[in-house]
DNA sequence: TATCTTTATTACAAAAATGTAAGATTAGAG
DNA sequence: CTCTAATCTTACATTTTTGTAATAAAGATA
């Protein structure tokens, strides 16, 4: 979606992504823009940021309350103020008039590609050595082989994995498990570690959680 | 941690960094630099273009295949083809020597965030209307209330969320949910919808997922 | 080494999740 | 409007997940 009052401007934009396997749409004004944006859903914008009546970095903080769609601002003005701004704002690219053609569709190849898992969806993979983790369906797969987690040994594995080489205390899982408003057993969370432990066994990885005595665990 | 082989730009960088509340390490050639990196698992990357024996563009182009740790390439050739080549290598942003201190800082900023709940985690908490889906709990939040899904629930509502205001068939959701090789009872899948309806509907959103008879199902 | 504390394992029972079947509704074609 | 196919609801039985408790093993400290 071009946002972009300078008729010329935006056609000529317009006819650049058309070219080039993209779906185009318009806006002139800021008039509804927000309502536009959100009801059509676009994959990404690219922003004026002196279109009429209201700054495009205005717009650009109202649309990020509500949605991550990606934004490449694109100005006259060449300064690093505005570029830096921009960014704070939210943007997740920053172009300046004028712009030579290939860089911009470099660019938006860029913004989509780096958001495109991120944006609306869920980042269902990932990886830890040879293992993909399927957060979403609570699998673990290695080539052909495949071991199903539970809710308790997904949220145990996700987190030591955030913390890979990290020590990882045991309050932390207990925290990162149970709220700690419900008591559970301490044992409950060694239970658990030992399931995960079995599990990971089976595929191959035996000996990656590590026990380290009065401290917590760590992932290697 | 600064990748950089001018020994005063790269003192002057960390002395800018220390100054500001990050923690820096630096290396000055790429001998090891990816054994470094992975080893490090740095926040940040600042990367220069031209540290010695290896293009640094040549460096990202093999740690991207290793990780997402976000990268800022820095350099001095003020070049519209670097700066495009390096976003399709996968930088998250661009600055040309020299440059000033406090765009870095803002720059730097803004990278951390827009990148810290992808690097090396998992994305947790997704936005339906006002409520939070937290997929790696598999709970949804309204305000003070909280409802569980169960796994199937969470496959559901998640297809459903990434094709919202799409219509969704069966067959994909059937899909999403069972491995085709295992035969379920048809009804399964309406069984599991209307659980999910029922949970939505206890938390205020009785009517967000509309059956479109004979095509399937629209998450409004 | 002896002792004490932390962590593991196992078996078991309670709770939760899930597929099936039977019958009720509903929407849309004719 | 009527009929039929699609979808829904409810209840139930099976399977899975989970916490507990009792006992065992492993590390640390003296």
């Amino acid at each position: 979606m071009i946002v972009e009052d300078d008729k010329i401007i935006s056609n000529e934009l317009k006819k650049l992504l058309d070219n080039n396997g993209y779906e185009t749409s318009t806006l002139k004004d800021y008039k509804n823009a927000l309502e536009e944006i959100i009801n059509e859903k676009p994959d990404l914008i690219l922003l004026d940021i002196n279109i009429p009546f209201i700054n495009g970095e205005v717009l650009l903080q109202s649309l990020r309350k509500k949605s991550n769609i990606p934004v490449i601002m694109v100005t006259s003005i060449n300064s690093e103020i505005d570029e830096a701004l921009s960014i704070s704002y939210g943007a997740d690219d920053y172009i300046t008039k004028p712009y030579n053609p290939n860089i911009l569709l470099l660019r938006i190849g860029a913004v989509l590609k780096r958001t495109k898992t991120n944006y609306g969806s869920i980042q269902t993979e990932l990886t830890y050595k040879d293992l993909k983790f399927d957060i979403q369906k609570g699998i673990i797969k290695k080539d052909n082989n495949e071991i199903e987690l539970t809710k308790n040994e997904m949220i145990i594995f996700s987190y030591l994995l955030n913390h890979q080489n990290k020590i990882v205390t045991r309050d932390e899982l207990m925290t990162a498990l149970w709220d700690n408003s419900e008591y559970v057993n301490e044992n409950a969370l060694t239970v658990n570690i030992s399931r995960l432990r079995n599990k990971l066994k089976e595929i191959g990885y035996p000996d990656v959680i590590d026990t380290r005595k009065g401290m917590g665990y760590i992932l290697l």
